[in-house]
DNA sequence: AAGTGGTCTAGACCACTGA
DNA sequence: CAGTGGTCTAGACCACTTT
């Protein structure tokens, strides 16, 4: 009757049952829009108490990987996708209008050996490669390269250039059923290329802020290889540390 | 017989304790070294059953408050130090020697309105500053001005500038009895002035990491306002997105 | 062995959301 | 109003650290 668990049974109860509702909802199981079922269903499926079940999905909250709302139920949790970078960019209010996304050029390929071990795929897997522009208004803000893996992002293989959103990462969701939960991000600071100062409308040689983002799933497996560029003058970058 | 709260009585009971707990820290109650008393005893102290008390630890441990360790004790988290930004550049292994530090000039004076307001103080309130520099063997990784509430931290006033240590927090734990407990940051792109270019040995107008932090105590209360920076081109940046 | 935090249970009741 | 998560209790027992 109960769900039983695979893991190793030395491990507590909370994690086992953790890592058990995180691979179902890596299969699918839930989404973003549909809820868990409330945690008392949870805990008899289980068959454990509701206040180890409350611990497990507290745990998952704390780890960003569920959101909770009293009275209404239990999500899986999206990206916030205001978490991108272009929110450390200066132009005008942060609550101002919302950037736009240009694809300029898409392409099914094989990934080269650094984006396909990034991507965790056998070196020439195929990838659909994405050349991106951020603009605000006629401004260019940023460069983007993107790369996906084929097999899980194929209907953007077929796309038309001009039905690709602004956003991303909620066309993964929507087309593709692919739900970045979590990103890692390398910044460092470089110079502008040619084709890169033209683009950008900046010097050769300006000073530019490279992030190279690896975006995950819920299980912590890659989705997304991102490298962007921006002019350094307009970046501006706050973080909190403990 | 059980402590009396003061906040709000329609506020939970576990942020009610949580937080005079944290103004018992920040009253110098307990420190780093001298363990709060055990969950049991501080349950009983407050009046509340173990289980309340120890969802109120696992907040303050989530927040990076304090720090828990099974079979020895609780204990108020120290900020680790090795968040220090220069960690993020790229001299050499992560693992090896510690940048020295130099404190080059040492004034005790009154705060400019920016950085009065910053550390929460009145303009013109009594401030001791610092101008730093961090070394690797010869090489000057980054400059630091550094700006201090005199009143908490009266003893660095006297103290003859190669006293300082290399890292600043512990002397500021031992010395003024002040703990670093979070910091916040904002991290700009700048140019070399021509002080700054010669004193970190690169060309005028050459990209620059710019950091200004402020740290803070337990309670948020501002301790330190502190302006680094470095080369660019030394610089590399990590990041987990949720 | 004594003392600490960690796991887990089995409830009661409250606060909020939506139909 | 039914159904959800949030608060709080009162325990038993386990795992780890220190003496």
């Amino acid at each position: 009757m109960t769900r039983t668990l695979r893991s190793d049974g030395r491990l507590p109860l909370h994690v086992r049952v953790g890592d058990d509702l995180v691979d179902r909802i890596a299969a699918g199981e839930w989404s973003p829009r549909t809820p868990l079922p409330p945690e008392r269903s949870l805990a008899e499926e289980y068959g454990i108490s509701v206040g180890t079940m409350r611990k497990v999905l507290s745990d998952l909250v704390a780890a960003g990987r569920l959101v909770r709302e009293q009275g209404r139920g239990t999500y899986v949790r999206r990206a916030d996708f205001s978490t991108s970078f272009l929110r450390f960019l200066r132009h005008g209010d942060p609550s101002g209008p919302l950037p736009t996304g240009h694809v300029l050029e898409r392409t099914v390929t094989t990934a080269e050996a650094p984006v396909a071990e990034a991507l965790d795929l056998p070196s020439g897997a195929p990838i659909v490669r994405l050349h991106r522009e951020r603009r605000l208004g006629d401004r260019v803000l940023a460069l983007e390269d993107i790369a996906l893996p084929a097999d899980r992002f194929a209907p953007l293989a077929d796309l038309p250039v001009e039905d690709f959103a602004d956003l991303l990462y909620p066309q993964y969701e929507e087309l593709c059923a692919q739900t970045v939960t979590t990103a890692s991000e390398v910044m460092t600071i470089t110079t502008a290329t040619a084709d890169e100062a033209r683009a950008l409308g900046v010097d050769r040689d300006a000073p530019l802020v490279r992030i190279e983002r690896l975006a995950r799933d819920v299980r912590g497996d890659a989705l997304e290889h991102r490298i962007s560029r921006t002019p350094a003058a307009d970046f501006t970058y706050r973080m909190e540390i403990q």
